[in-house]
DNA sequence: TTAAGTGCAAAATCTTTGCAAATGT
DNA sequence: ACATTTGCAAAGATTTTGCACTTAA
């Protein structure tokens, strides 16, 4: 087994969630931690390719997302696409205040960590617990391939 | 054809749209307008049940979401949510600075258009055209029952 | 009359479930 | 050793496609 550092960092977090280090679990680790934007079950299927079969991959996202490892947005077309959660995000309390960018070219999500989502007064009786905020329009790549 | 307000209304509607008006589409804008929540397409199927077929009713709303006749909230579970839209949305400037709320306890979305979104600062090369936020919480109708 | 729209059957996708074999602790 | 997790096969659910029939204009 790799003893780099972010290696031995996905050990503690499975670790600290009572999850065994299996090969599946560290493969999709590595590959939502090395993108930059949320990424597609369809597409982690396609990167991941044979090295792990399709249902493992369904359950491990559905884990992870249990935990509060990794949370999901929903872009365009209801698809799901899945980024790793900063420290803060835990089984309970999870995936407050983000806002996601997702590109109307490329399709893909970003998490805009640095943009908070503004506070709201919610309509007499209703009461808020948590709110997602997704933006739509063309990224920072896209639009400079534009120029 | 009944001669109501309401009926005369989504004549007028398709016709502005250059569709026809038939019995699929006028039942389904009927059970739409007359819900004040979002509505799901397995919801919208048990209601309108043999009324019309399964796949004619994907095809309307594909073809009034295109139109900008319907939008489409995606709640908690990633499934799509219809409502009918206000008279500002059209094919092309759609569905902008919509507030949706999301009742994680009966799992109705509602239209929250006394709300609009709070502007946003993007980062830099990132070009916003549109923006979707959608908050959970509880809504009136449940919270009056838990007291 | 005729282009648009519907309904059925069937294909293609997507997601979940059951269970025996493999794996981490 | 033993509970957890995986991989396969198969079931279930969801969505799309093809095509002949029907309907609104």
């Amino acid at each position: 087994m790799e003893e780099t550092e972010t290696g031995r960092r996905f050990d503690q977090l499975l670790e600290k969630n009572n999850l065994k280090k299996t090969q599946p679990r560290l493969s999709v680790l590595k590959v939502l931690a090395s993108r930059k934007t949320a990424t597609s079950q369809p597409a982690l299927e396609e990167i991941l390719g044979a090295e792990i079969d399709r249902v493992t991959l369904y359950r491990v996202l559905r884990t992870f997302e249990e935990k509060g490892i990794i949370h999901k947005v929903i872009d365009l077309n209801g698809t799901a696409n899945y980024a790793t959660c900063d420290e803060s995000c835990t089984e309970h309390a999870h995936d407050d205040r983000h806002v996601h960018f997702n590109c109307t070219h490329c399709l893909h999500v970003y998490c805009l960590d640095s943009l908070h989502i503004p506070a709201l007064t919610m309509p007499a009786g209703f009461t808020a617990s948590q709110m997602n905020l997704i933006v739509y329009g063309i990224c920072e790549e896209c639009n400079e391939k534009e120029r």
